[in-house]
DNA sequence: GGAATCATGTAAGTAGTTACATGATTGA
DNA sequence: TCAATCATGTAACTACTTACATGATTCC
């Protein structure tokens, strides 16, 4: 019955669970896997890992190969592997209250002139076909290279909702396109 | 040319530009405006008021109504009009990196039994469907208050956003259950 | 030889929430 | 009279990012 641990820890315990890391490898891993709904940085990681070790979630070992520099690695004990599936269990907090600077300024946009606001929409829509496709292309290269992992439909599962909000995003930028169109012909008659 | 200032003063600006408010005021009109996308927090605005009227691009008036707490009523000057319209012409800065728990505790489901993962998903159902139901309350409750205000049109993309994304979830969240259900009965034979 | 990148870490700063503190007023 | 809510504010804490510091190795 301890504290709640921050996220931190359990995002690392569950990259580690796919296996032995560093801290580096952990940085590097999180763009094609956890990336595109959690991140960490290096300022963040590399604290975990220690206090993870100090609580044994995770065993550290050392390698000197000559002429490598030292790599630290990390795998999961029997209690961090015990953590890990008592904090999936528990149900997720409710999602922090997001923060849009798009829908801010677009929320005021009546302050200023119709166009100010379809230029942001605008880009938002380039931005949003963007992320699609690399949600597209992560799911291509995930299904490539782990064809028979077991957690490949947990996986897919998480870019799904990607794929789905994205194209939800994109057809909105649409409308709202068209809708300030509307408004700017009415403004300028 | 002065430093980027933080978005908790551009927002407050936004929302003193309908009209004069007190720190009291400004946090009970946000969920009914942009708490769909923006939270402030007493700890932020009554501080942010008091720096924002030191660079005059707020005025307070102080009114002392016998029988009535004393009311500190702040309202745009030129200056922070000026300052609100510069803003909003800036293209927004790229969404900050969402965290979701509800994905990471997905991503990693593979190391729980898929039961644990329906269950997270059947409540970000019902939470979502409960989210849905206040995007289209909040909808007709500012369409029957200001039906004819001209800011309307600009509510109403924010709310927008948030019924697409929302319906987009939903259908997510139903198709997830599927899979989930038919990858348990993969196991369970 | 020099740039990129591998690799590990710390320090400082920013942004934000929550809890606390205070006190008046209103309504059951 | 007691709870709710109006109303203003501060202090402490947490989370997180960015910049800095260091040094080895690999590839051109």
């Amino acid at each position: 019955m301890e504290g709640k641990q921050s996220n931190t820890v359990n995002a690392l315990l569950g990259l580690l669970s796919i296996h032995p890391m560093s801290g580096y490898d952990i940085r590097q891993l999180i763009p094609g896997s956890i990336g595109h709904f959690w991140s960490e940085s290096y300022g963040q990681i590399y604290p975990a890992l220690k206090r993870m070790t100090a609580e044994g979630l995770i065993a550290k070992k050392t390698s000197r190969t000559k002429g490598k520099p030292v790599r630290h690695e990390y795998s999961l004990t029997e209690a961090g592997r015990t953590r890990l599936a008592a904090w999936l269990k528990v149900p997720p907090a409710a999602p922090a209250p997001v923060r849009s600077e798009l829908l801010l300024k677009l929320f005021f946009g009546g302050q200023v002139g119709a166009e100010v606001s379809r230029a942001h929409v605008e880009d938002a829509l380039a931005f949003e076909q963007k992320t699609l496709a690399v949600y597209e292309a992560t799911e291509r290269a995930i299904k490539a290279a782990h064809p028979h992992n077991p957690h490949l439909p947990f996986w897919l599962f998480t870019l799904n909702l990607g794929r789905h909000t994205s194209k939800a995003t994109i057809e909105w930028c649409v409308e709202t396109l068209k809708e300030l169109d509307r408004l700017a012909g009415i403004d300028g008659q």
